[in-house]
RNA sequence: GGGGUUGUAGCUUAGCUUGGUUGGAGCACCCGGCUGAUAACCGGGAGGUCACCGGUUCAAAUCCGGUCAGCCCCA
């Protein structure tokens, strides 16, 4: 015998092993360096990454973006593209980095990182960002994302931030770079502003103390403002109040005070109380009051009642309190009414001496400030209240909102342009793209784009003792402006070069910023490639084909590419891009490292394996969230790769005994190849399309039913092609389309599993070459029939059926019986009958007529239609319907007559009934109908017994484990009707189970069966 | 407070765009059956107020309005 072809499998075989070979197969073959860097002369799919920092350990939910990320461009390459920028990249600056580093030497002021050196402090910084690189790329390989890792892009490299710079110099000449005082979100902790999109990142819920506080009305003696404000600390600052113009406000007496206050807040504020006058806000405009508590010199214009917009009446007392200093609100209108701002905090949020609570950050101050207004009788109440507060998304400190002067891109001013290109890109899921990235966009703040911190791209703008301000553009400009170009651009290096002003020749210093780490990854698109220093990178790849990353990303990393590559080059920034949903524990919940519900990537493989994971990843769609389901997990593994490789175990094993080789896929004549060659291509038409639209988790159940028709009615129904005969013509293109569907699934399923997938596909089609550069398979329409697929449909449910019928009359399936009638509207091609046959073990089948049904129909009037026009005549007409058979007049006329009236099917009730001798099922669906007949005669029950004796047998061969074509001599100790049987079907049995002689007689070892309540004592033993 | 999204059997989910037979699967459970590839599979049973309330319509899981709950985002 020569050498197995197909080398069998071991079905059981666990993922993990498999991975672990085919892992190695790649290494061995060089196959992932020759797919990555493999030019061929395609047109080009470009794809960018999203860049994580290695600072932390990747997660399950990194395992999702990665599996989805390099299922797209596995696609993509099969279907003949070339992957544009397939590499990786990582982000290196900001907060989180430098946080990471104060922890590391236990700072918790930016005067202790300058007294350390920001030298040193930065080196540890861009040393850390790479802490679990290794660990990045180990995952990457488990989960076998194909990225180039080498070429990675790297946010903290002098050409990658020389690409940013010539960025910022564009924007700041066309004035959408620009310096300006405003109040933006700031975290005394790391001492610096934040943008909207961080901030975005760090509400939290929180219980505060919320005071209503008493503003006295200047020159009265007991008449109030009542103002509500959640922070405390703020009041020292009040210049203005603020009511709404067109509010309604009462003054209202209570316990000797008189009190200004929102007419509807009035019954939950007081007790006993008179309503002296009711006012519009605009009455209360420019009334005068005292200063809260003497300490600050407030502005001449200030301690009036203005009137603004922003005054809703959900909360407070529709009197804002506003101090200029802490609130954008408070700003605007000190501006517009010309108040002065004074700010008692200094950048650490801690008061200054101008204050009783000099040195305690405005925080701990509160309750101080609280007991100071009881003391004074200022404070009408207080009480707790739960409201979400925005805290630093780093470090946890509770923001303030500060006055600082910070630079600006003017965002706001592109809004338009900005929604002009979000309507070329498509959005998947569909409703993000004027969801919440179009709202989004529709109050595009003007992004704070300085940093008052150490570890990012510096900002790259020098000015002069004359206030003159330069934009560097590229390292060459720093020598053209008289400095020098250091090596590393990074501060401080960068501080020390001092440029001279163009405008006056002043000597120029640095501003002493770094940028939002945000604007870092938003300029992927063009810094990446080291745009516009690379002379051979073209802009043609912008906007870029894909781009996939987690919800989250949508107000980051989605928005800030889109800003910047608006802004740079007027173009949208991706084509399409995929949002995807969390993955969460167990129970539902989010994972964190605080719950302790954190899974990590590489225990998540280790657990499952990589194509497992995979897989699960597409059990659903991707942008819903899903929770890790081991269940789940492991069915679909099983379902998938269990039964694929128990196809292939079945092929090998036949193939290799026939000496089968696959050449090519002849056209099919036998039924059940074109049905399944036309399953298999429309499926393929399905998996295109869904991939094509980024439905994975659609295209994975089209697959996975596919795979379900294959082995369960393909191969179960065409076994016996593959064990009887010679390898003829006809056995061949059975193999050929076993093997050829097979080989066909494989390659749909391979950007999905990329290793199951490999290691099938050398096992079908030879070593040394991978399933992940042939063609993704496309469907070729001669093979589908859609007639064909709803024939077997229909076949199908006439087996179902048949079974549903015996198992109500306790007939056994394997018990042979004399008749089997089919009704159906729609025909059913003899030769589909003839393979569904032996599943329905009878001697005769027939298709009937409608008239021909073995039942008996009885027709009884619909009472409640028919009394009525019958009246006393109804148990008559009962009657002579039942004692005539009208049903084939009501049939043939539609309606039967009785006494003058007309009664169509509406007004009788049909009943068919099967005859005694026959069992029935029906399909509604489908209008099939299955008639058995029960009358088991002695023949058919002694043909029953053989089957049952046949399937002993083979059941004790498959326990012995004997070769298909072990021969044996069998011994069975039987009386009465299964002896009797057992000599009427002496041959059948014996061809049946490969023995060559059936003794009826009793052996030792013989193993008992109970066969219809009967002892049957069964031995079989391999002969030579 | 505002925006978005989700809510279908114990669990995971399809169907919703475009209203139309009796809401379809899978897992788990119970009963039965088939099987010389399969821990697979098949049949039956049980399990659903399609989150809730209202509207439009001859007809609503589907369209509209509102409520509730979860999640995400914003202020």
């Amino acid at each position: 015998m020569t050498e197995n072809f197909y080398q069998n499998i071991d079905v059981n075989r666990a993922s993990i092993d498999i991975e672990k070979e085919i892992r190695k197969y790649w290494e061995d073959n060089n196959i992932i360096e020759n797919i990555l860097h493999r030019d061929r002369g395609l047109k080009q799919y470009t794809f960018l990454e999203g860049p994580p920092t290695a600072n932390g350990r990747p997660h399950v939910g990194h395992l999702m973006t990665r599996t989805v990320k390099d299922t797209v461009m596995r696609y993509k390459y099969m279907s003949g593209y070339d992957i544009g920028r397939r590499t990786g990249g990582w982000d290196c600056h900001g907060l989180p980095v430098e946080l990471e580093a104060e922890k590391h030497f236990g700072f918790n002021t930016k005067k202790e990182i300058e007294d350390f050196g920001i030298e040193k402090f930065n080196e540890y910084c861009r040393n850390s960002v790479f802490t679990y690189i290794d660990e990045w790329n180990r995952i990457d390989s488990e989960i076998g994302y194909w990225i180039d890792e080498k070429n990675s892009y790297v946010t903290l490299r002098n050409d990658y931030m020389e690409s940013e710079w010539y960025a910022m110099k564009k924007l700041f000449d066309e004035g959408m770079l620009v310096k300006d005082y405003k109040i933006v979100p700031y975290c005394p902790r790391c001492g610096t502003s934040l943008s909207s999109h961080e901030v975005a990142q760090g509400y939290k819920n929180t219980d505060d103390t919320s005071v209503y506080v008493k503003f006295m009305v200047k020159g009265s003696a007991n008449r109030y403002l009542l103002a509500w404000t959640t922070t405390p600390w703020t009041l020292p600052s009040n210049e203005l109040l603020v009511v709404n113009k067109d509010f309604q406000y009462s003054l209202v007496a209570s316990e000797g005070s008189e009190y200004y206050v929102l007419s509807d807040m009035v019954p939950s504020l007081f007790k006993d109380y008179k309503i002296i006058q009711t006012l519009h806000g605009s009455e209360l405009e420019g009334m005068e009051y005292l200063q809260l508590m003497p300490f600050l010199k407030v502005s001449k214009n200030a301690l009036k009642v203005v009137t603004g917009d922003f005054v809703t009446a959900e909360d407070g007392t529709g009197i804002v309190h506003a101090a200029p200093a802490f609130g954008a609100d408070d700003f605007d209108i000190a501006k517009k009414y010309g108040v002065e701002l004074v700010n008692p905090v200094d950048t650490e949020g801690k008061f200054d001496s101008s204050v009783p609570w000099k040195g305690m950050s405005v925080m701990d101050a509160n309750p101080e400030i609280i007991g100071y207004m009881k003391k004074n009788q200022l404070l009408f109440k207080s009480q707790k209240i739960k409201h979400t507060y925005p805290y630093c998304y780093r470090c946890s400190t509770k923001l303030l909102y500060y006055p600082l002067d910070a630079w600006f891109i003017k965002v706001s001013t592109i809004r338009e342009l900005l929604k002009k290109n979000n309507e070329k890109v498509n959005w998947y899921p569909e409703y993000l793209k004027y969801g919440r990235f179009g709202n989004f966009l529709d109050d595009a703040k003007d992004w704070a784009l300085s940093r008052n911190r150490y570890w990012g791209t510096p900002l790259p703008v020098w000015k002069c003792s004359n206030g003159h301000y330069l934009a560097i553009g590229s390292r060459e400009d720093l020598e053209k402006y008289g400095g020098y170009i250091p090596d590393d651009l990074h501060r401080p290096f960068i501080d020390n070069v001092k440029l001279k002003c163009p405008t006056c020749s002043e000597p120029m210093s640095r501003e002493p910023y770094v940028i939002d780490t945000w604007f870092d990854s938003g300029s992927a698109s063009y810094a990446a490639m080291h745009y516009p220093f690379n002379r051979k990178f073209n802009t043609d790849t912008i906007p870029v084909d894909f781009i996939t990353e987690a919800i989250d990303q949508t107000r980051g990393w989605f928005y800030t590419l889109h800003v910047i590559a608006s802004l740079l080059f007027g173009r949208n920034a991706y084509k399409n891009v995929m949002s995807m949903s969390f993955i969460l524990d167990e129970h539902g919940q989010k994972m964190s490292k605080s719950k302790g519900n954190f899974i990590t990537a590489s225990d998540f493989i280790g657990m499952y394996g990589a194509d497992p994971a995979r897989l699960f990843f597409y059990t659903g769609a991707p942008w819903n969230s899903k929770s890790i389901d081991k269940k789940l997990i492991n069915d679909t593994s099983r379902k998938v790769f269990g039964t694929l490789s128990n196809v292939y175990s079945f092929f090998a094993s036949n193939a290799n005994l026939d000496g089968y080789v696959f050449e090519k896929l002849e056209a099919p004549d036998n039924l059940l190849d074109k049905w399944i060659l036309s399953r298999l291509n429309s499926t393929m038409e399905n998996v295109r399309r869904n991939l094509d639209e980024f439905d994975m988790h659609i295209a994975l159940r089209n697959l996975m039913d596919l795979i379900n028709d294959f082995s369960n009615y393909y191969l179960r129904l065409s076994r016996k092609r593959f064990w009887e005969g010679d390898l003829d013509n006809s056995k061949r293109k059975a193999y050929d389309t076993l093997y050829y569907t097979l080989l066909s699934i494989i390659k749909m399923l391979a950007p999905m599993a990329p290793f199951y997938t490999e290691y099938m596909y050398v096992k079908l089609s030879g070593p040394e070459s991978s399933v992940h550069s042939e063609k993704y398979p496309e469907q070729d329409n001669y093979y589908i029939n859609g007639d064909l697929e709803k024939e077997f449909k229909y076949a199908i449910t006439v087996m179902e059926l048949s079974r549903r019928a015996r198992q109500e009359s306790n007939i056994k399936g394997r018990q042979v019986v004399s008749e089997v009638l089919i009704y159906s509207d729609m025909n059913i091609e003899k030769a589909i009958l003839d393979i569904i046959s032996p599943e329905l073990n009878s001697k005769a089948i027939k298709f009937i007529k409608a008239e021909e049904k073995p039942v008996k129909v009885t027709i009884k009037p619909v009472f409640a239609k028919v009394a009525p026009i019958l009246r006393g005549n109804t148990n008559a007409f009962t009657e002579y319907l039942a004692d005539n058979n009208l049903y084939g007049e009501l049939k043939a006329k539609g309606k039967i007559v009785y006494e003058g009236h007309e009664f169509t099917q509406e007004y009788l009730d049909i009943h068919e009934e099967a005859l005694d001798t026959y069992a029935v099922a029906g399909d509604d669906k489908t209008g099939i109908s299955v008639y058995v007949n029960k009358e088991i005669d002695e023949d058919l029950m002694l043909a029953g017994y053989a089957r049952e004796i046949i399937r002993r047998i083979q059941i004790m061969r498959k326990d012995l484990n004997l070769e298909y074509s072990q021969n044996i001599i069998t011994s069975v100790n039987a009386s009465g009707d299964i002896k009797k049987s057992i000599e009427k079907f002496m041959d059948l049995i014996k061809k049946e189970t490969l023995s060559t002689e059936i003794k009826i007689a009793g052996h030792p070892d013989e193993k008992v069966w109970d066969i219809s309540g009967e002892n049957v004592g069964v031995f079989i033993e391999a002969i030579s």
